[in-house]
Parts: structure tokens; sequence; C-alpha cells
DNA sequence: CTCCAAATTTGGTGTCTATCTAAATTTTTC
DNA sequence: GAAAAATTTAGATAGACACCAAATTTGGAG
């Protein structure tokens, strides 16, 4: 939480571990592989180093599993697609465009820039393509008022 | 006008190409190099690369100019620039802010993303770096209200 | 329990972008 | 014209991403 730059993984380890994250549990080479559509051996020294930055618990053969800063960081990731779709639906876009134009631009935004954005939006909890999660976001718990 | 996706070319060659249309006419290796602090064959490198693809012209030794589709590129990366600083600066940044951190994105949106987002916005004359010509914009003058 | 097929990893390559250094070349200036 | 300054060329490096072919491991069928 406290020191997230955002661009502590390539876009495309980034995307990888956003798709590990939303899968649960354990996931297996192959699976990424298809889902990205490249080769298994691609996925597979993409998830090495993803395992060496400490994001994920690689167990060679077995699959790879995320580790508690792994969690934290895919939850920053997936909160800030799910915000940059909202600006972008804001401007014009449809929902489902949005979402797609947004996997495309996210990478670019630093955790301090989408922490700006979230504060200007006034911490929104439904965003075009799910709900965001502010649990880990810029200025603690803005879960709304449940009671 | 027509084909421009803008992702013709690399974040770094664009950022050439804009400062060499910010500076006009006839632009020298060593004035761009010392302006993003990297050697002058860097530049060379680059130059040439952005020559091949149309958008000047490099006379060896002497220099580079914008060829007519360099300018027109180049306007529309200005243009660019300025919608996705002016978006930035509607969610809580401030303008030289929302201009620095602009420079980090804008390399992400397409032209055909840069148009909506401009038709979303009314097709704003103003940016907070400066104005915004529509000259070339994606559904024709938006020149405003001149007489 | 053995053996083969499927899954996975290793090792080697290739591409692209961006950078640098050092050496060669051209232009400019005195 | 010759030295100095600017520029280009050539050769290397580095990171990201991708592929293929070969080796390894796993897991299921018999």
């Amino acid at each position: 939480m406290q020191g997230i730059t955002g661009h502590e993984l390539s876009s495309k380890k980034a995307e990888y571990l956003k798709y590990i994250h939303m899968q649960g549990d354990v996931v297996k080479t192959t699976e990424i592989a298809a889902h990205f559509s490249v080769a298994p051996s691609t996925v597979t020294k993409a998830l090495t180093e993803i395992a060496k930055a400490g994001y994920i618990e690689h167990t060679p053969y077995h699959g790879v599993r995320l580790t508690p800063l792994g969690t934290e960081y895919a939850r920053f990731l997936v909160r800030r697609h799910r915000l940059v779709a909202l600006v972008l639906s804001r401007h014009g876009l449809e929902p489902e465009e949005a979402c797609r134009e947004a996997k495309k631009i996210e990478q670019c935004f630093s955790k301090d820039l989408t922490d700006r954005m979230c504060t200007s939006l006034g911490h929104p909890m439904m965003s075009v393509c799910g709900e965001i999660e502010h649990d880990a976001c810029c200025c603690g718990s803005h879960g709304g008022y449940r009671g």
C-alpha cells in the first residue's frame, strides 16, 4: 500500500497478474498462455520474473499463486483499470468501449495519478465494468454508507 | 488527416516530432539532443527513422524540417496532448501538473479515442497548456463562433 | 508400477526501441 | 586552410516480448 508507484511491472506482466488475481487460487501456465494467445514458454518466462519481484509464488510444473504483496498489487491494478474506464465512460465512450480502451491506457497511470482521480471522482463505488474497492485506496476506507 | 491512428510513431519519436513542430522551420540535432538530454547520435538515429516514415526531411549535417504530413501529424500530437491535459485538469490536477502527467500518458490515446473525448468535451478551444486547434479535428472545423 | 502423452520449463534466437561510446566525416570559424 | 564544433556512422548494450525446439516433469492408462 505504501510504496506502490504503479510502474513496478511492465504492462504485460501486470496483465498477467491481474488475470491470476481474477482466476483466484492456483493458476496454470497453459491457462494464462491460452487466455493471452501466446506460447507457454513466453508465460513461463514472465512468471519467473513476476515471482522474482515477489508478487507470485511459482511452483514449477504446478502453477502460480499470488503472494500477499501480489494480491495487494493486483487489487490496485483492478481499481486503476476501473477508475480509468469510468473516466473514459464520462467522456463519450460506451461502457464496453470504455473498458476496452482502458486496458490500452491504464498502464500509463501512476498510483499517485490514480489516487488523485479517485478522490476527484468522490471515490466512486461502481465503474462500468465492476465495483471499485477502496480498501487499499489512497486515503483509507471509502466504503460508502452501508448502515 | 484520414489515416492517423495515433500510434504511427513510438512515443519518443512522437516527442521529437512535437518538439520540432514547436521550434518551427529547421531544427538542429544538437538542439533536440540537449532538450531531451540524450546523446546526439541517439537523435540522429531517431531522426533517420522519422524521416523514413515521411514526417520530416532530414538534410544530413544541416538539420530537419517537417514535411506537410509531419506538420499534420504534429498538430494532432499537440491537440491530443492538450485534450489529455484538459481531462486531467478536470480530475483534480493543477494545470502544470496536468500538463506534466499528460506527457506521460498521451501516447496511449489513439486518434479515435482522442476525437471521441474531443467531441464529448464540446471541442474546447483552450486547455491548461495552450489553445486547441481543431482544423484537422475529428469532424471538421470547430473554430468557435467568431462573428 | 511402468510408460507414454500432456504440460511445463530451458535454452537459444529474433525483433524493436532506446541508449551510449568511439571513431569518422562534414561544416564552420578564425 | 586548419583547428574546432557539429553531426553521423558503427558497434554494443539493455530491457521487453515473442517464438521454436529440446529437455524435463507430471499424471493417467493399463
